[in-house]
DNA sequence: TAAACATTTAGACAAATGTCTAAATAAAAA
DNA sequence: TTTTTATTTAGACATTTGTCTAAATGTTTA
């Protein structure tokens, strides 16, 4: 869980987390959505790679990165089983 | 979000939730639990306090504090959206 | 093949974080 | 009232983090 936490503890990650829920998305077109260099951007995907919160998957000379949700499920249940 | 986030991003102070998902404790009780220093228990109750992840309230010269299950459906919710 | 494009890697740097010890505050017990 | 107990505050310090620019890698197009 620890990887986990450490991706979700930032706002950019979280944000392109939150776009990745609604399509797969290249390193670029996620880049453009924030002010950041595409350095830092890709330095956030890796940190989300890390934790497996996301895939990617090279497609020529671009990487399209996916939001992984089984993941997804692993925080749900953590969050879950401090309610139980 | 940031907050909670930020509160959740260490393994200590994710244990200290989980111990008061099962019963309040005084700090004197938490910080028993770590091989921690008390002021740095201290300190992680300070973050989750400000999380608002965790409520205090003094008795006599003792201060208890409870998990707030309410900022826990905030962070459930954020994640479900994550699904949909 | 050379130039352009997409992305990552390397290295630097300021800011934030987690830990500690020592001191302060406040309540209870002797 | 003095001492003990419970907890926090203050300040220091090493480590981690997020950002940047410059350079490297790999792919496509001219």
């Amino acid at each position: 869980m620890n990887n986990i936490f450490k991706a979700l503890n930032d706002e950019t990650r979280r944000e392109i987390l939150e776009l990745l829920r609604r399509r797969d998305m290249t390193a670029g077109e996620i880049a453009d959505a924030f002010h950041i260099s595409k350095p830092s951007i890709s330095h956030h995907l890796d940190i989300l790679k890390r934790a497996d919160l996301v895939t990617s998957e090279k497609k020529g000379q671009f990487i399209v990165y996916s939001l992984n949700t089984t993941i997804v499920d692993d925080i749900l249940n953590w969050v879950i089983n401090l309610k139980k």
